[in-house]
DNA sequence: GCTTGACATGCAACCGGTTGCATTAAATAG
DNA sequence: CTATTTAATGCAACCGGTTGCATGTCAAGC
């Protein structure tokens, strides 16, 4: 019933070696306590009979398993692969293996999950989490935690600050001469759809510029396409998407109705998941993901090491990528220019 | 220096509910064998002092460890995602963990997470595997494995067969009047790759069509925007490519030449991973990957119950899904039509 | 009323390592 | 040449559970 493997012991490899177990466990993690003849004999012994130490065993009197948890609201969208590859990669370099769990945008999912994984784990990172400050904070007592795009003081955070791409990307397109503009949103509850909002705001409020405010709940290609048409009723000559799949389906609604990119209109998307791989290629708004990753796991480890949980909040900025969904605005040849035929 | 929890252990619930520590054990795992009366004085015991079990420790005496790894070639190549995502919950339906490696298209890297993950994960799920044969074999005898797409005899296995839905693509695009065609190619290693350029040569064999294979080791966007000059080159009408990725770059490629898609030049993708998501969306073949990892994790949950490993082979048939990239052929009206100019 | 079970619980070994302390042998000091 | 240190290894307890077998209890069977 017990479906162990018959994988040789710490015991055989002792006795082959005519050695005890504590010199067999010795010669794999303090080598420099045996004589070089005795690690040999025992590494030999080892060797020939393909003996490998036990994780469980090990984990279980040291209490160090090797393993950390990263939770994310939805492995499919395309803006945390890369991170989680990041992520991987450097836990990797660690040799630590990584529980991923996929929380479903859902708190009690995310709760859930984190009771499965501690207790196997050292410590979490918890991306986009969607627990209240309490739970994270209770958590965070029992095991190192450091969040991603969740700004709860006294835990270790990583955020991206699209904000100043954002502001980067109000003013390109108030160089280029536009003067209304239209922010398409997002979800309602997330944090970045606020700050991004906000901050196109800001800046249009400081270049002199109008704007607009659609609201979009879903952000997705489908909503992006079928928002399309308001976008443009507001008499706007440039749109600041939430993210890149909506800025897709209006770059596909556009071309259906045959309104050039960027020669009639301007669309601009957020976090750059696309890459280059939208037709005009999209200006948008760096995502820095990958970085947020590997600096969740750089920190992580630094506290699994260094015991002292430090309060680290780490800004990453974000900038305008200008690609070719963005140029000059209808009509207005930057300062001078003949008259606006559209009023 | 041990960075131990201390949590109540088995041991101090014994004490408080007046116990030895196997009635707690059983309490948990096998509560019918002891009396009601005990069962509730223990649960009390426990809930007062907080007391969850130890999972290392159960793991290390029972040999299970609830936990099974799964290892993609890439976790930001959109195919893989939502397949992750599938066999994530379905893996959480049975209390498993799953632990996540990226092997970076890497067999040595594959190898050693495999390394890593054996002896804290009672199996593992191999997705598009980059191993030898004998590798996986070898494996495959010390831990239940099972495969998505790759095809090894004796090993459980899932093969999403996009032969099927390529043989509809050659069909549709011969109906359309295409008579010489291109298929793009894909990784060298992939077994996805051989499988569909052979569909695509016999198909078009049976349907007399003219093929040209193109090598591109890397399916991505970029490679495929270089690889169109090549494809054009021969003279095609119409190319299929290993995947969308590569599709949508050709098809990025094709609208800065100035080649109108589908009216000039059509296009196919392969596992529609960017549904309608492109410009003109694109035709491609339906991919499966969730159903695959919902149907891996569930094969894998199976052998781990019924031990009897059995040598599975289950084959999900994919189809094509038309949409805007494909269509008559340039200079053919079908089947009369005027002279082929092109020759 | 004594035997026979069935049921509930305890005992102790075991899973496979790690580690503080004791022991022994060899090296250095006096 | 003996006393003291030092280096290498062994001993045994421990990590926190699980489980086969022994023990004890109480009720039914004869």
């Amino acid at each position: 019933m017990t479906p162990r493997q018959n994988r040789p012991t710490i015991n055989q490899v002792a006795a082959a070696a005519g050695v005890t177990k504590s010199s067999v466990s010795r010669a794999f993690t303090r080598p420099e306590m045996l004589s070089e003849e005795t690690v040999r004999k025992i590494f030999a012994a080892a060797e020939q009979l393909g003996y490998v130490p036990n994780h469980t065993a090990r984990a279980l009197s040291t209490g160090r398993h090797g393993n950390i948890a990263l939770i994310v609201p939805d492995v499919a969208n395309p803006f945390f692969p890369p991170l989680i590859r990041a992520a991987q990669a450097e836990a990797d370099r660690s040799d630590y293996c990584v529980f991923l769990g996929n929380s479903d945008e859902n708190p009690q999912q995310e709760d859930k999950l984190i009771g499965r994984f501690t207790g196997q784990v050292e410590g979490f990172v918890l991306v986009s989490s969607r627990l209240s400050d309490e739970q994270i904070i209770d958590h965070a007592a029992r095991r190192p935690v450091v969040l991603i795009n969740r700004d709860v003081k006294g835990i270790p955070r990583i955020l991206i600050d699209s904000a100043t791409g954002v502001a980067e990307a109000v003013a390109h397109l108030a160089g280029l001469g536009h003067k209304k503009l239209v922010y398409v949103g997002g979800p309602h509850g997330s944090w970045s759809n606020k700050q991004r909002r906000s901050a196109v705001r800001r800046s249009a409020r400081e270049l002199g510029l109008d704007v607009t405010v659609i609201s979009n709940e879903f952000a997705a290609f489908e909503s992006g396409r079928k928002i399309t048409a308001s976008v443009l009723a507001t008499g706007a000559t440039a749109a600041i998407a939430f993210d890149d799949l909506t800025a897709q389906g209006m770059l596909a609604e556009l071309a259906d109705q045959g309104i050039a990119v960027p020669a009639d209109f301007a669309v601009v998307g957020c976090d750059d998941v696309l890459g280059a791989a939208t037709y005009p290629s999209l200006t948008t708004v760096s995502n820095r993901s990958v970085e947020a990753g590997k600096a969740a796991l750089n920190l992580l480890m630094d506290i699994l090491q260094n015991q002292a949980i430090r309060d680290v909040r780490y800004v990453l900025n974000t900038n305008l990528v200008i690609r070719k969904t963005t140029g000059p605005a209808r009509n207005a040849t930057s300062e001078s220019g003949s008259p606006d035929q559209s009023r």
